[in-house]
RNA sequence: GCCCACGUAGCUCAGUCGGUAGAGCAAUUGCAUGGUAAGCAAUAGGUCACCAGUUCAAUUCUGGUCGUGGGCUCCA
């Protein structure tokens, strides 16, 4: 239980709300910068507060970002944490102090704090300035924190990282120092556990060990290598998005990789998304551009015959392989690559019908979604940013579009300022990663720009010719970063009718191997993937790789099986699950795969060793 | 792109305070014909990321390049 007292907090007890447990993180942040400052005079401080949701540790971490000299490593975070402990022990009070601004800045200034000085300068005037001090340790900070340091029970170190001084990159590179803090070092003890169970989740280890995909620097960095059991699941994937396409009154397109340079320069993309996209290549003396949107080449289909307002909405989708250019450190895996098949598609419309074609595009995003088991996912309305084309006019009525579907949808969501693409507003949906970051994967983008810029028309009941409205969505977002989730949201064990691999017979000697050829040639006949294991091995080699593989079923063949025309069924995550006839096993797995159940999650999937 | 760290067999890693390297798994071969989480043995496999420099000698030290990881900025 928590309690406020004088502005601030006295906590004891472990249970915490969140926001006592802000306030704790926060202290604990400047339990740090003290500890820091002890070790290395003269360092000075920016800002140091507790971890966000979607962050870095979010909810449970909290950083200090810095400049000094002394260039901060792994190794340092130990000594700080000492020096740390002795602060909590001395057990010094936070004191908080509310001053003027000139009191405050000669303050700073006296102390070489730059940074603070600068901050100080820009508080508005009326809201007061307050200062915590514990020890010898002041700093500007709006509070509130705890009581006392010996208050902070249990936190640790875990990364140093760089990070710009108001988070823009032109301005100085500080150091930033990241930890966790918990009520106690038990809960401590197990979020490490998590965090080390969730890395073993990761989609580029898995990747490797799954024999999924890989990314070759002999052929360059973020360009991805799909191998057969990776495509497989892609494939899988592929089939049922143009099934549900083509049911949600869709077409589709495939256009070309890409187009002349003058193209992209009616789109606007030449100066709007120039620095993300690769440089010309000279073919026959005239300048061609790779594609980093497939949208233009949408657009000429639509412009190579008149439209009339009854051909409207056109739905066109095209799985569009595009290309951009993505800075070195932003590379990541499969979720942030340089060439990448978007799951692209551009409505036209009309204005009048422009809410429910969006409507529609929501509720199709989620049930994509839900089919492969993403029920937890953050909705963002992303609104104009400073980069952009169109008029106030087109934006705001946009905006309100997508607010207007959302809003009807009930789904929670949350406006992100200025994120919105050049040419119009969006809805983003994101999926968190094992580690708690969160991937942008499906978009819904509202634009009155290109419509203009290419002059679309299609001629109105009243003979007058009008300008259609397009919608830009892509469901998944991207295979690539898709795939990545999926892979991280099962770790690894793909509901069966995503599996790679949805069943392996697995006979018990040589003896079997022709029965198990056998069963293996009628499963894969009825369309189940299976494979047979007739390497010279036991059994029990034979279960543990295909255990590791994270294959949904295994069939166990020996002598009594071959006899009787059956299988031994071992299912993932559960063990022997009895024996069945061939026809009866068939049937149950053939009925898991149609219904695309997702269950099959992996409990303890693993044992202790490795 | 920026800050920090890292880069040794297909994979996971050990190692060399400077004298050209080892393990386990995987692979290949042989033996064992095995009933629900690794049967036994032998063999093969590495210009120690790349390029310079220092040195009698560099995988080891120094510098650069490329790539990877964690952040920042940016984004599907």
């Amino acid at each position: 239980m928590w309690r406020r007292a004088r502005g601030d907090w006295l906590v004891s007890g472990k249970d915490l709300s969140p926001e006592a447990y802000e306030v704790y993180r926060h202290s604990a942040s400047h339990l740090m910068a003290s500890a820091i400052e002890r070790l290395h005079p003269g360092v000075r401080f920016a800002i140091g507060p507790p971890t966000q949701e979607g962050e870095k540790f979010g909810g449970v971490g909290f950083y200090y970002d810095l400049d000094m000299e002394h260039a901060l490593s792994p190794e340092d975070l130990p000594r700080i944490e000492e020096e740390m402990r002795k602060l909590v022990a001395a057990d010094l009070p936070f004191e908080r102090e509310e001053v003027a601004r000139g009191a405050a800045i000669a303050l700073f200034e006296t102390r070489g704090q730059d940074y603070k000085v600068e901050m100080l300068r820009e508080i508005p005037d009326g809201e007061p300035i307050t200062l915590y001090r514990h020890g010898d340790f002041v700093d500007l900070c709006r509070g509130p924190h705890l009581a006392r340091t010996g208050e902070i029970r249990s936190f640790r170190l875990l990364a140093v990282a760089g990070a710009y001084w108001r988070g823009d990159e032109t301005k100085r590179m500080l150091q930033r120092v990241y930890g966790v803090a918990f009520p106690d070092e038990e809960s401590l003890e197990t979020y490490l556990r998590n965090l080390e169970e969730a890395e073993k989740r990761d989609h580029r280890k898995l990747g490797k060990e799954l024999d999924l995909f890989s990314i070759d620097e002999r052929f360059g960095p973020g360009l991805i290598f799909w191998h057969p059991k990776g495509a497989r699941v892609r494939n899988e994937i592929e089939r049922f998005w143009y099934e549900e396409h083509f049911r949600n009154g869709y077409d589709v397109l495939y256009t070309p990789h890409l187009a002349k340079e003058r193209l992209w320069e009616v789109s606007g993309h030449m100066s709007f998304y120039r620095e993300r996209m690769y440089s010309p290549m000279d073919i026959d003396g005239t300048n061609y551009i790779v594609k980093p949107m497939n949208c233009p080449f949408h657009i000429h289909v639509y412009q190579s015959r008149l439209r009339s307002y009854r051909d409207l909405p056109l739905r066109w989708a095209e799985l569009g392989t595009v290309y951009r250019y993505e800075q070195s450190g932003e590379l990541h895996g499969l979720k942030r690559v340089r060439g990448f098949t978007q799951d692209d598609a551009h409505v036209f419309c009309t204005p009048e019908t422009l809410a429910g074609e969006i409507g529609r595009v929501l509720a199709f995003t989620l049930h994509m979604l839900r089919t492969f088991g993403f029920d937890a996912f953050d909705v963002y309305l992303s609104t104009r940013p400073e980069k952009s084309v169109g008029s106030d006019a087109d934006w705001e009525a946009a905006t309100a579009a997508l607010r207007a579907a959302l809003e009807e949808s009930a789904l929670p969501f949350t406006v992100d300022p200025g994120e919105g693409v050049f040419y119009g507003p969006k809805i983003d949906v994101k999926i968190r990663d094992s580690l708690g970051r969160s991937w942008q994967c499906s978009t819904i983008q509202v634009d009155f720009n290109l419509p203009e810029r290419f002059d679309l028309s299609y001629r109105g009941g009243d003979g007058a010719e009008h300008r259609p409205i397009m919608i830009h969505r892509a469901l998944l977002g991207s295979f690539e970063r898709f795939f990545g989730c999926l892979v991280e949201h099962y770790a690894g064990a793909f509901p069966v009718w995503l599996a790679p691999e949805q069943a392996r017979l697995l006979p018990v000697s040589e003896k079997e191997n022709a029965y198990a050829l056998r069963v293996g040639e009628k499963l894969r006949a009825s369309g189940v993937r299976a494979g047979v294991d007739d390497a010279n091995e036991t059994l029990g080699n034979k279960i543990r790789k295909g255990r590791e593989e994270r294959i949904p079923y295994l069939l166990i063949l020996g002598g009594r099986e071959a006899a009787a025309g059956t299988v031994s069924v071992r299912k993932r995550g559960e063990g022997e699950t009895g024996v069945l006839s061939v026809d009866e096993f068939l049937e149950r797995i053939r009925g898991e795969i149609e219904r695309r159940e997702t269950g099959l999650v992996p409990r303890e999937e693993k044992r202790s060793n490795r």
